[in-house]
DNA sequence: AATGAACTCAACCGCTCGGAA
DNA sequence: ATTCCGAGCGGTTGAGTTCAT
């Protein structure tokens, strides 16, 4: 059984919203509130579908919506956020007061695809993700550059609904470094967090790869070169049940055993990955206190949301 | 000034999710 | 456990606008 239209489409007005539709829309709400979008337009008097009714109030006629151009810092946040989140719109502009899924959509698909694009370009040219000191761009979009501090930690800035990490994904090259610092203590902490390969993992080469590590991080040792990373980079507050990726990779060109690793929430579909930071052949990647590290930031976003 | 191309962004559409019944 | 419904999300469309020739 098919489920039923929003809404009646016969005599419905469609297209552009007329001034005196939005007054008697904004009216309306004003007095009842939001909410009940579909029977909103019979009780309102609009000939309009429930589901447009709530788009129009909600990208254009709430009274807290900010117009007009988005801002140099806006823009970074946005860069930076679509990097951690994808294409998480409602995510991302609730990051930005005033500021719409829509329009951050719109912006993003306009100016910012284009940017990313002609940026690829250069990077394209050298190691993405270990290259960063033979970079020839002087000022790379925001969201692009790694971190050149891995020691001062800012504020976290970047935050999401989400308060809880409980999927990691590594990549192959990252499990001899897993194996090598894993202990064969158990620890029952709660702090743990699995490492399951629930689906196929795109490599740092754009490979498609099945076989993941699959099993629970438990008692490593402490870096805090690598957690401070994590903090400088605005580590999102993490997505729950969601994937975390982490990678290694080689950098070729240089011949160097250097590194990187990356979150993002999607590794699949978001193959732009987060640049953190790099680290190099002679460290070791201790990912329990990472995680632990993590989990203990994201219990603190508790008192953000 | 005319016209076609490119761009912008409001609006639409199909789908998913969560809660209520 | 299942179905239904309201709400919300992200991708896509297309009318209006701007730009280039």
């Amino acid at each position: 059984m098919g489920r039923s239209p929003c809404c009646a489409k016969e005599g419905l007005n469609r297209g552009a919203w007329t001034a005196a539709e939005d007054k008697i829309l904004t009216d309306y709400i004003k007095i009842h509130g939001e909410g009940k979008w579909r029977h909103l337009p019979k009780r309102a008097g609009l000939k309009r579908c429930g589901k447009s009714c709530r788009l129009r109030w909600l990208n254009y006629l709430r009274p807290d919506i900010k117009r007009g151009n988005i801002s140099r810092d806006e823009e970074d946040l946005i860069i930076r956020l679509h990097n951690l989140l994808g294409n998480k719109w409602s995510l991302i502009a609730g990051r930005l007061p005033g500021r719409t899924d829509n329009e951050i959509k719109n912006y993003w698909n306009t100016n910012m695809g284009k940017k990313l694009q002609n940026g690829n370009k250069e990077l394209g040219s050298s190691s993405s993700l270990a290259g960063q000191d033979s970079d020839p761009d002087p000022d790379p979009e925001p969201g692009l550059k790694p971190p050149q501090n891995t020691t001062t930690s800012g504020p976290c800035l970047i935050r999401t609904k989400a308060t809880r990490c409980t999927k990691v994904i590594l990549n192959q090259e990252l499990q001899p470094l897993m194996a090598a610092s894993h202990s064969s203590t158990h620890n029952n902490n709660d702090n743990h967090i699995k490492i399951e390969a629930p689906s196929p993992f795109m490599d740092s080469e754009g490979v498609t790869n099945n076989n993941v590590l699959d099993f629970m991080v438990d008692d490593f040792e402490i870096d805090d070169n690598v957690f401070s990373d994590l903090m400088n980079m605005k580590v999102p507050s993490c997505f729950e049940n969601e994937v975390i990726a982490m990678e290694a990779a080689a950098d070729n060109s240089s011949g160097d055993q250097q590194g990187c690793y990356h979150l993002c929430p999607h590794p699949i579909s978001n193959n732009e990955t987060c640049f953190i930071n790099n680290f190099s052949d002679d460290s070791i990647l201790h990912s329990s206190e990472v995680f632990q590290s993590m989990s203990a930031l994201m219990e603190n976003e508790l008192d953000w949301l």
